[in-house]
DNA sequence: AATATCTTCAACCGCTTATTC
DNA sequence: GGAATAAGCGGTTGAAGATAT
């Protein structure tokens, strides 16, 4: 066989199949603390036995903040068989155009539910595959109409990106939502509770990079909550969680990570062994040795070690129910945790 | 109640594209 | 300009849950 392409990773060396609460929040803590600037790394910076590959999904799909989980709206599914028509199966373009979703949840949506639904109706499977080669589409969408041929796809997307933009209001996104690629847009104030700990990373320069794909940005933008968008369960990871919003058909993401509370970002490996010590539970695997020497990104001391620590134990302790009302000034805290954490979380979490 | 079948969706795979050197 | 590397994307898979028999 020739050489091929290199696989991304060594698969006998890495974990394979669902997230664990551990994984998931290892993954989270370290975006937040130092970003994703490079995917590759950083499952052995944050001591995940995971493919890079892996964690930016998980990330992308489940751990951002901003993923809005849920049955889709009938606006929403409008909206992408709208945007299929015009698009074909361009999954991370369309959910550019829908708050919080994401290209994967799109996909599955429109093979399990969408496509099937306009079946009868066309007496066809819809255009799925078609419409990307011929996008040769009359448009259901009254005001946004478009002439295409197979070469004019990128003028069909400008075309598509600027009738959002410019478009009736009827036809823009859901209000707040970026529509735009660019990290920029969706860049927001970061809120004030945001300093501190949680200031922006400094270690890792902020990547003028922007993806394409679904708002994600680089490490610049981890805490992404836009302000408008707080009613939309746009969640912030330091900010107040809405509970409101929370649905209990949010499946496998680990709302103890959408809760308003403090990691102790570490720089060190202590947080996470501390948190790999946390009940009994073992840490998938994780060597510790694996990383050693090197699992401690040199991303710098911001913090001394022992208040990243009573902050971390004291935010466990009072989730934990082990210190329920101690200390008032947890308020805030409590409040966004008046709900107890998912206790199947802390099941997992707890339970070997 | 047990089993079979269907449905859903999280995760993986591998190709393409972008970036860096 | 080309090779190497990393990220992005879309198709596919398979486990788990739901539903039917």
């Amino acid at each position: 066989m020739g050489k091929g392409r290199a696989p991304c990773c060594d698969k006998d060396k890495v974990k394979r199949g669902p997230w664990s609460p551990q994984e998931d929040l290892r993954l989270i803590t370290f975006i937040q603390k130092h970003g994703h600037e490079n995917w590759r790394a950083l499952p052995k910076q944050a001591r995940l036995l995971r493919c890079g590959k892996s964690c930016r999904l998980r990330w992308i799909n489940y751990l951002r903040p901003d993923v809005k989980r849920g049955n889709f709206s009938k606006e929403e599914e409008e909206t992408i068989i709208r945007l299929h028509e015009t698009l074909g199966n361009k999954w991370s373009k369309i959910a550019s155009h829908l708050a919080g979703r994401t290209d994967n949840e799109i996909k599955n949506v429109w093979n399990t539910h969408l496509k099937k639904r306009l079946a009868p109706k066309n007496g066809k499977i819809p255009q799925n595959d078609q419409s990307k080669e011929t996008c040769m589409v009359s448009s259901s969408c009254s005001s946004i109409t478009f002439v295409s041929s197979p070469c004019g796809k990128r003028n069909l997307e400008v075309e598509l990106e600027q009738q959002w933009h410019e478009g009736s209001p009827s036809k823009k996104p859901r209000e707040g939502f970026p529509v735009s690629d660019k990290a920029e847009d969706f860049k927001t104030e970061v809120p004030s509770h945001n300093s501190g700990p949680f200031e922006e990373p400094k270690e890792f320069p902020s990547s003028s990079i922007s993806s394409s794909n679904s708002n994600i940005t680089n490490s610049s933008q981890v805490n992404v909550p836009n302000p408008e968008n707080h009613g939309d369960s746009l969640l912030n990871f330091i900010g107040v969680y809405d509970w409101e919003n929370n649905t209990s058909e949010e499946v496998n993401k680990p709302e103890i990570l959408n809760n308003a509370f403090d990691i102790p970002l570490e720089s060190d490996s202590d947080f996470w062994d501390m948190l790999d010590s946390l009940g009994s539970f073992q840490p998938d695997e994780i060597q510790s040795n694996e990383v050693e020497g090197n699992q401690s990104p040199d991303f710098g001391e911001e913090y001394s070690k022992e208040n990243e620590n009573n902050k971390w134990l004291q935010y466990l302790e009072i989730e934990l129910g082990l210190e329920v009302t101690k200390n008032e000034n947890h308020n805030n805290l409590s409040n966004t945790a008046a709900e107890p954490l998912v206790p199947e979380m802390y099941d997992m979490l707890l339970k070997p």
